[in-house]
DNA sequence: CCAGACGTTGTT
DNA sequence: GTCTGG
DNA sequence: CCAGACGTTGTT
DNA sequence: GTCTGG
């Protein structure tokens, strides 16, 4: 689940929308694993920023890339799991997107679907970041979206659905000192109705 | 204490 | 980075 | 995530 | 089947 997403916006646009700085990036209506795009995140120096960033999380420890990129963590097990345990309580992060898709059917003649807000407005992802050393003096950094059980807009197309959150759960999400409980109670499906769907 | 290990998810 | 095993 | 590509060799 | 590109 979620491994596309529409962040298909003018820079401008969207920073205007979010009341932050955001950098040039290519606005892309089919945004992919491995594509770098604009995550909200707070830096070293506690302000919150908007970075660009590749999609697929690279944890700083990992000798090796993933050879798939990592795209989703799930939300159940994202406080246990080695590959999101550190990200989870020190970087995370939130990912701005007009919409996001699934498919039904089967492989080669796959129907797409498109779910957004039906206001138009952004929808925005639980996420987690990573800064890994390239060996060059760069820093890699790198995201991934949290996935949960679907509500009921998305029962009916997958089983898993991207953590969407609301306008206090986002400042509560970016808190450096919030409660990994209180934040693991925030990964939840969206209520009902947050979503509507199109044919994509 | 140190040394060494440690991959996810979604899909079929 | 964090946890486990020794 | 999905869609689409994916060729070797020997010879000139 | 597997890898690459989007």
């Amino acid at each position: 689940m979620c491994g596309r997403y529409d962040i298909e916006i003018d820079p401008k646009t969207l920073s205007a929308m979010l009341g932050l700085e955001v950098p040039d990036f290519i606005a892309d209506a089919d945004f992919s694993p491995g594509d770098t795009g604009p995550v909200i995140a707070v830096g070293a120096d506690g302000q919150t920023k908007v970075v660009l960033m590749r999609w697929g999380l690279e944890p700083s420890w990992m000798k090796e890339k993933p050879t798939r990129p990592m795209f989703n963590a799930r939300a159940e097990t994202v406080a246990e799991k080695p590959m999101f345990r550190s990200a989870f309580r020190k970087k995370r992060a939130l990912v701005p997107a007009r919409a996001f898709y699934e498919w039904t059917g089967k492989p080669g003649s796959k129907t797409k679907w498109r779910f957004s807000r039906p206001n138009g407005n952004l929808l925005i992802f639980a996420g987690l970041w990573e800064a890994r050393d390239r060996g060059d003096g760069q820093k890699q950094l790198t995201f991934t979206i949290l996935t949960t059980t679907p509500n009921a807009d998305a029962a009916d197309y997958h089983d898993r659905m991207p953590v969407i959150l609301d306008d206090n759960a986002q400042k509560i999400w970016l808190d450096p000192e919030a409660d990994p409980q209180f934040l693991l109670a925030l990964a939840a499906p969206a209520p009902d109705g947050t979503l509507k769907v199109d044919a994509a």
